[in-house]
DNA sequence: TTACATGCAAAATATTTGCGTAGGA
DNA sequence: TCCTACGCAAATATTTTGCATGTAA
């Protein structure tokens, strides 16, 4: 088991983020390219309110309404993922992989957020769910603890 | 591994709700009461909305705000846990037990939910947390699948 | 050219809060 | 009695949507 470390991938040349549109049908359009860049380049969990600040230092134009449309377009051509921290605001990552399943452990003390992979993990929930009778199409895993103090 | 049956609490009598209010430092009021009875009684996950209309049909006079206000109590007071499914509101359910720390498999074509518990799965997730650096204080585990048919 | 995307503002949804009154200890 | 909880309505926070206009294909 390993911290996770987020896939980065090209934004431009032949795999970018236009080729990555024509392939899920999307339109290629400035807000959005524009979007999908500043979500792509960012290592962390932005909410929607976070996202759009981040656009608007590029382009002011852009509303925080093409932000949610973007986003929910997006997560449904599984470009972006959507996660829940329990602090009642959607976030966003880039979806990099179909298998990079990874999940979340959330220090409750700062906030901060590190993504981590386990195959046992994946193995086991694959198999608890066939058990109850079930396919399993997602799912989600959060950690919440506290770090473990270092003894003096 | 098995289905989760939720542990029935018998709400009268020396340890029913007054006394575990009384244990947690809570006022006996009788919209708590009322409330506390109506979602241990519950079988499923309501939301607030959906307890709110469950307590109005018993007393038309309490208001949702404390329903709320209830809710976030209880939570404090380890009453009750709040899920997330995903739906964009938080769900409900009384806690039974410190160590009854079970999971939801999520049907998404019919919604229905089963709960689940898996000693396995306890054990590997502290034990990621520790790899981690954590103590884990607390997770959520859901898995969305769909049932698996039956082959004619 | 034509359908779809966008900005803006209003609406919808979920939850919280201020305030005056009611009620439990 | 006194402090806290409650109901009500207004406020907040997050997300969605109608509509007129702009823009990609």
């Amino acid at each position: 088991m390993a911290v996770h470390e987020r896939e980065q991938i090209n934004l431009d040349g032949p795999n970018g983020i236009d080729a990555l549109f024509s392939k899920r049908g999307l339109r290629i359009t400035a807000p959005r390219r524009l979007i999908a860049r500043v979500l792509f380049e960012s290592g962390d969990h932005p909410d929607a309110e976070e996202l759009y600040e981040r656009v608007k230092e590029i382009d002011s134009s852009i509303s925080i309404a093409t932000v949610y449309r973007t986003m929910k377009l997006f997560e449904e051509a599984s470009i972006v993922v959507k996660r829940d921290f329990g602090d009642g605001r959607a976030r966003y990552e880039p979806q990099t992989g179909p298998q990079d399943h990874h999940h979340h452990m959330i220090d409750i003390e700062t906030g901060e957020v590190l993504e981590f992979y386990h195959q046992g993990l994946e193995d086991l929930k694959k198999q608890i769910a066939k058990d109850l009778g079930f396919d399993l199409v997602d799912h989600h895993l959060e950690l919440f603890g506290v770090r473990i103090k270092p003894k003096n």
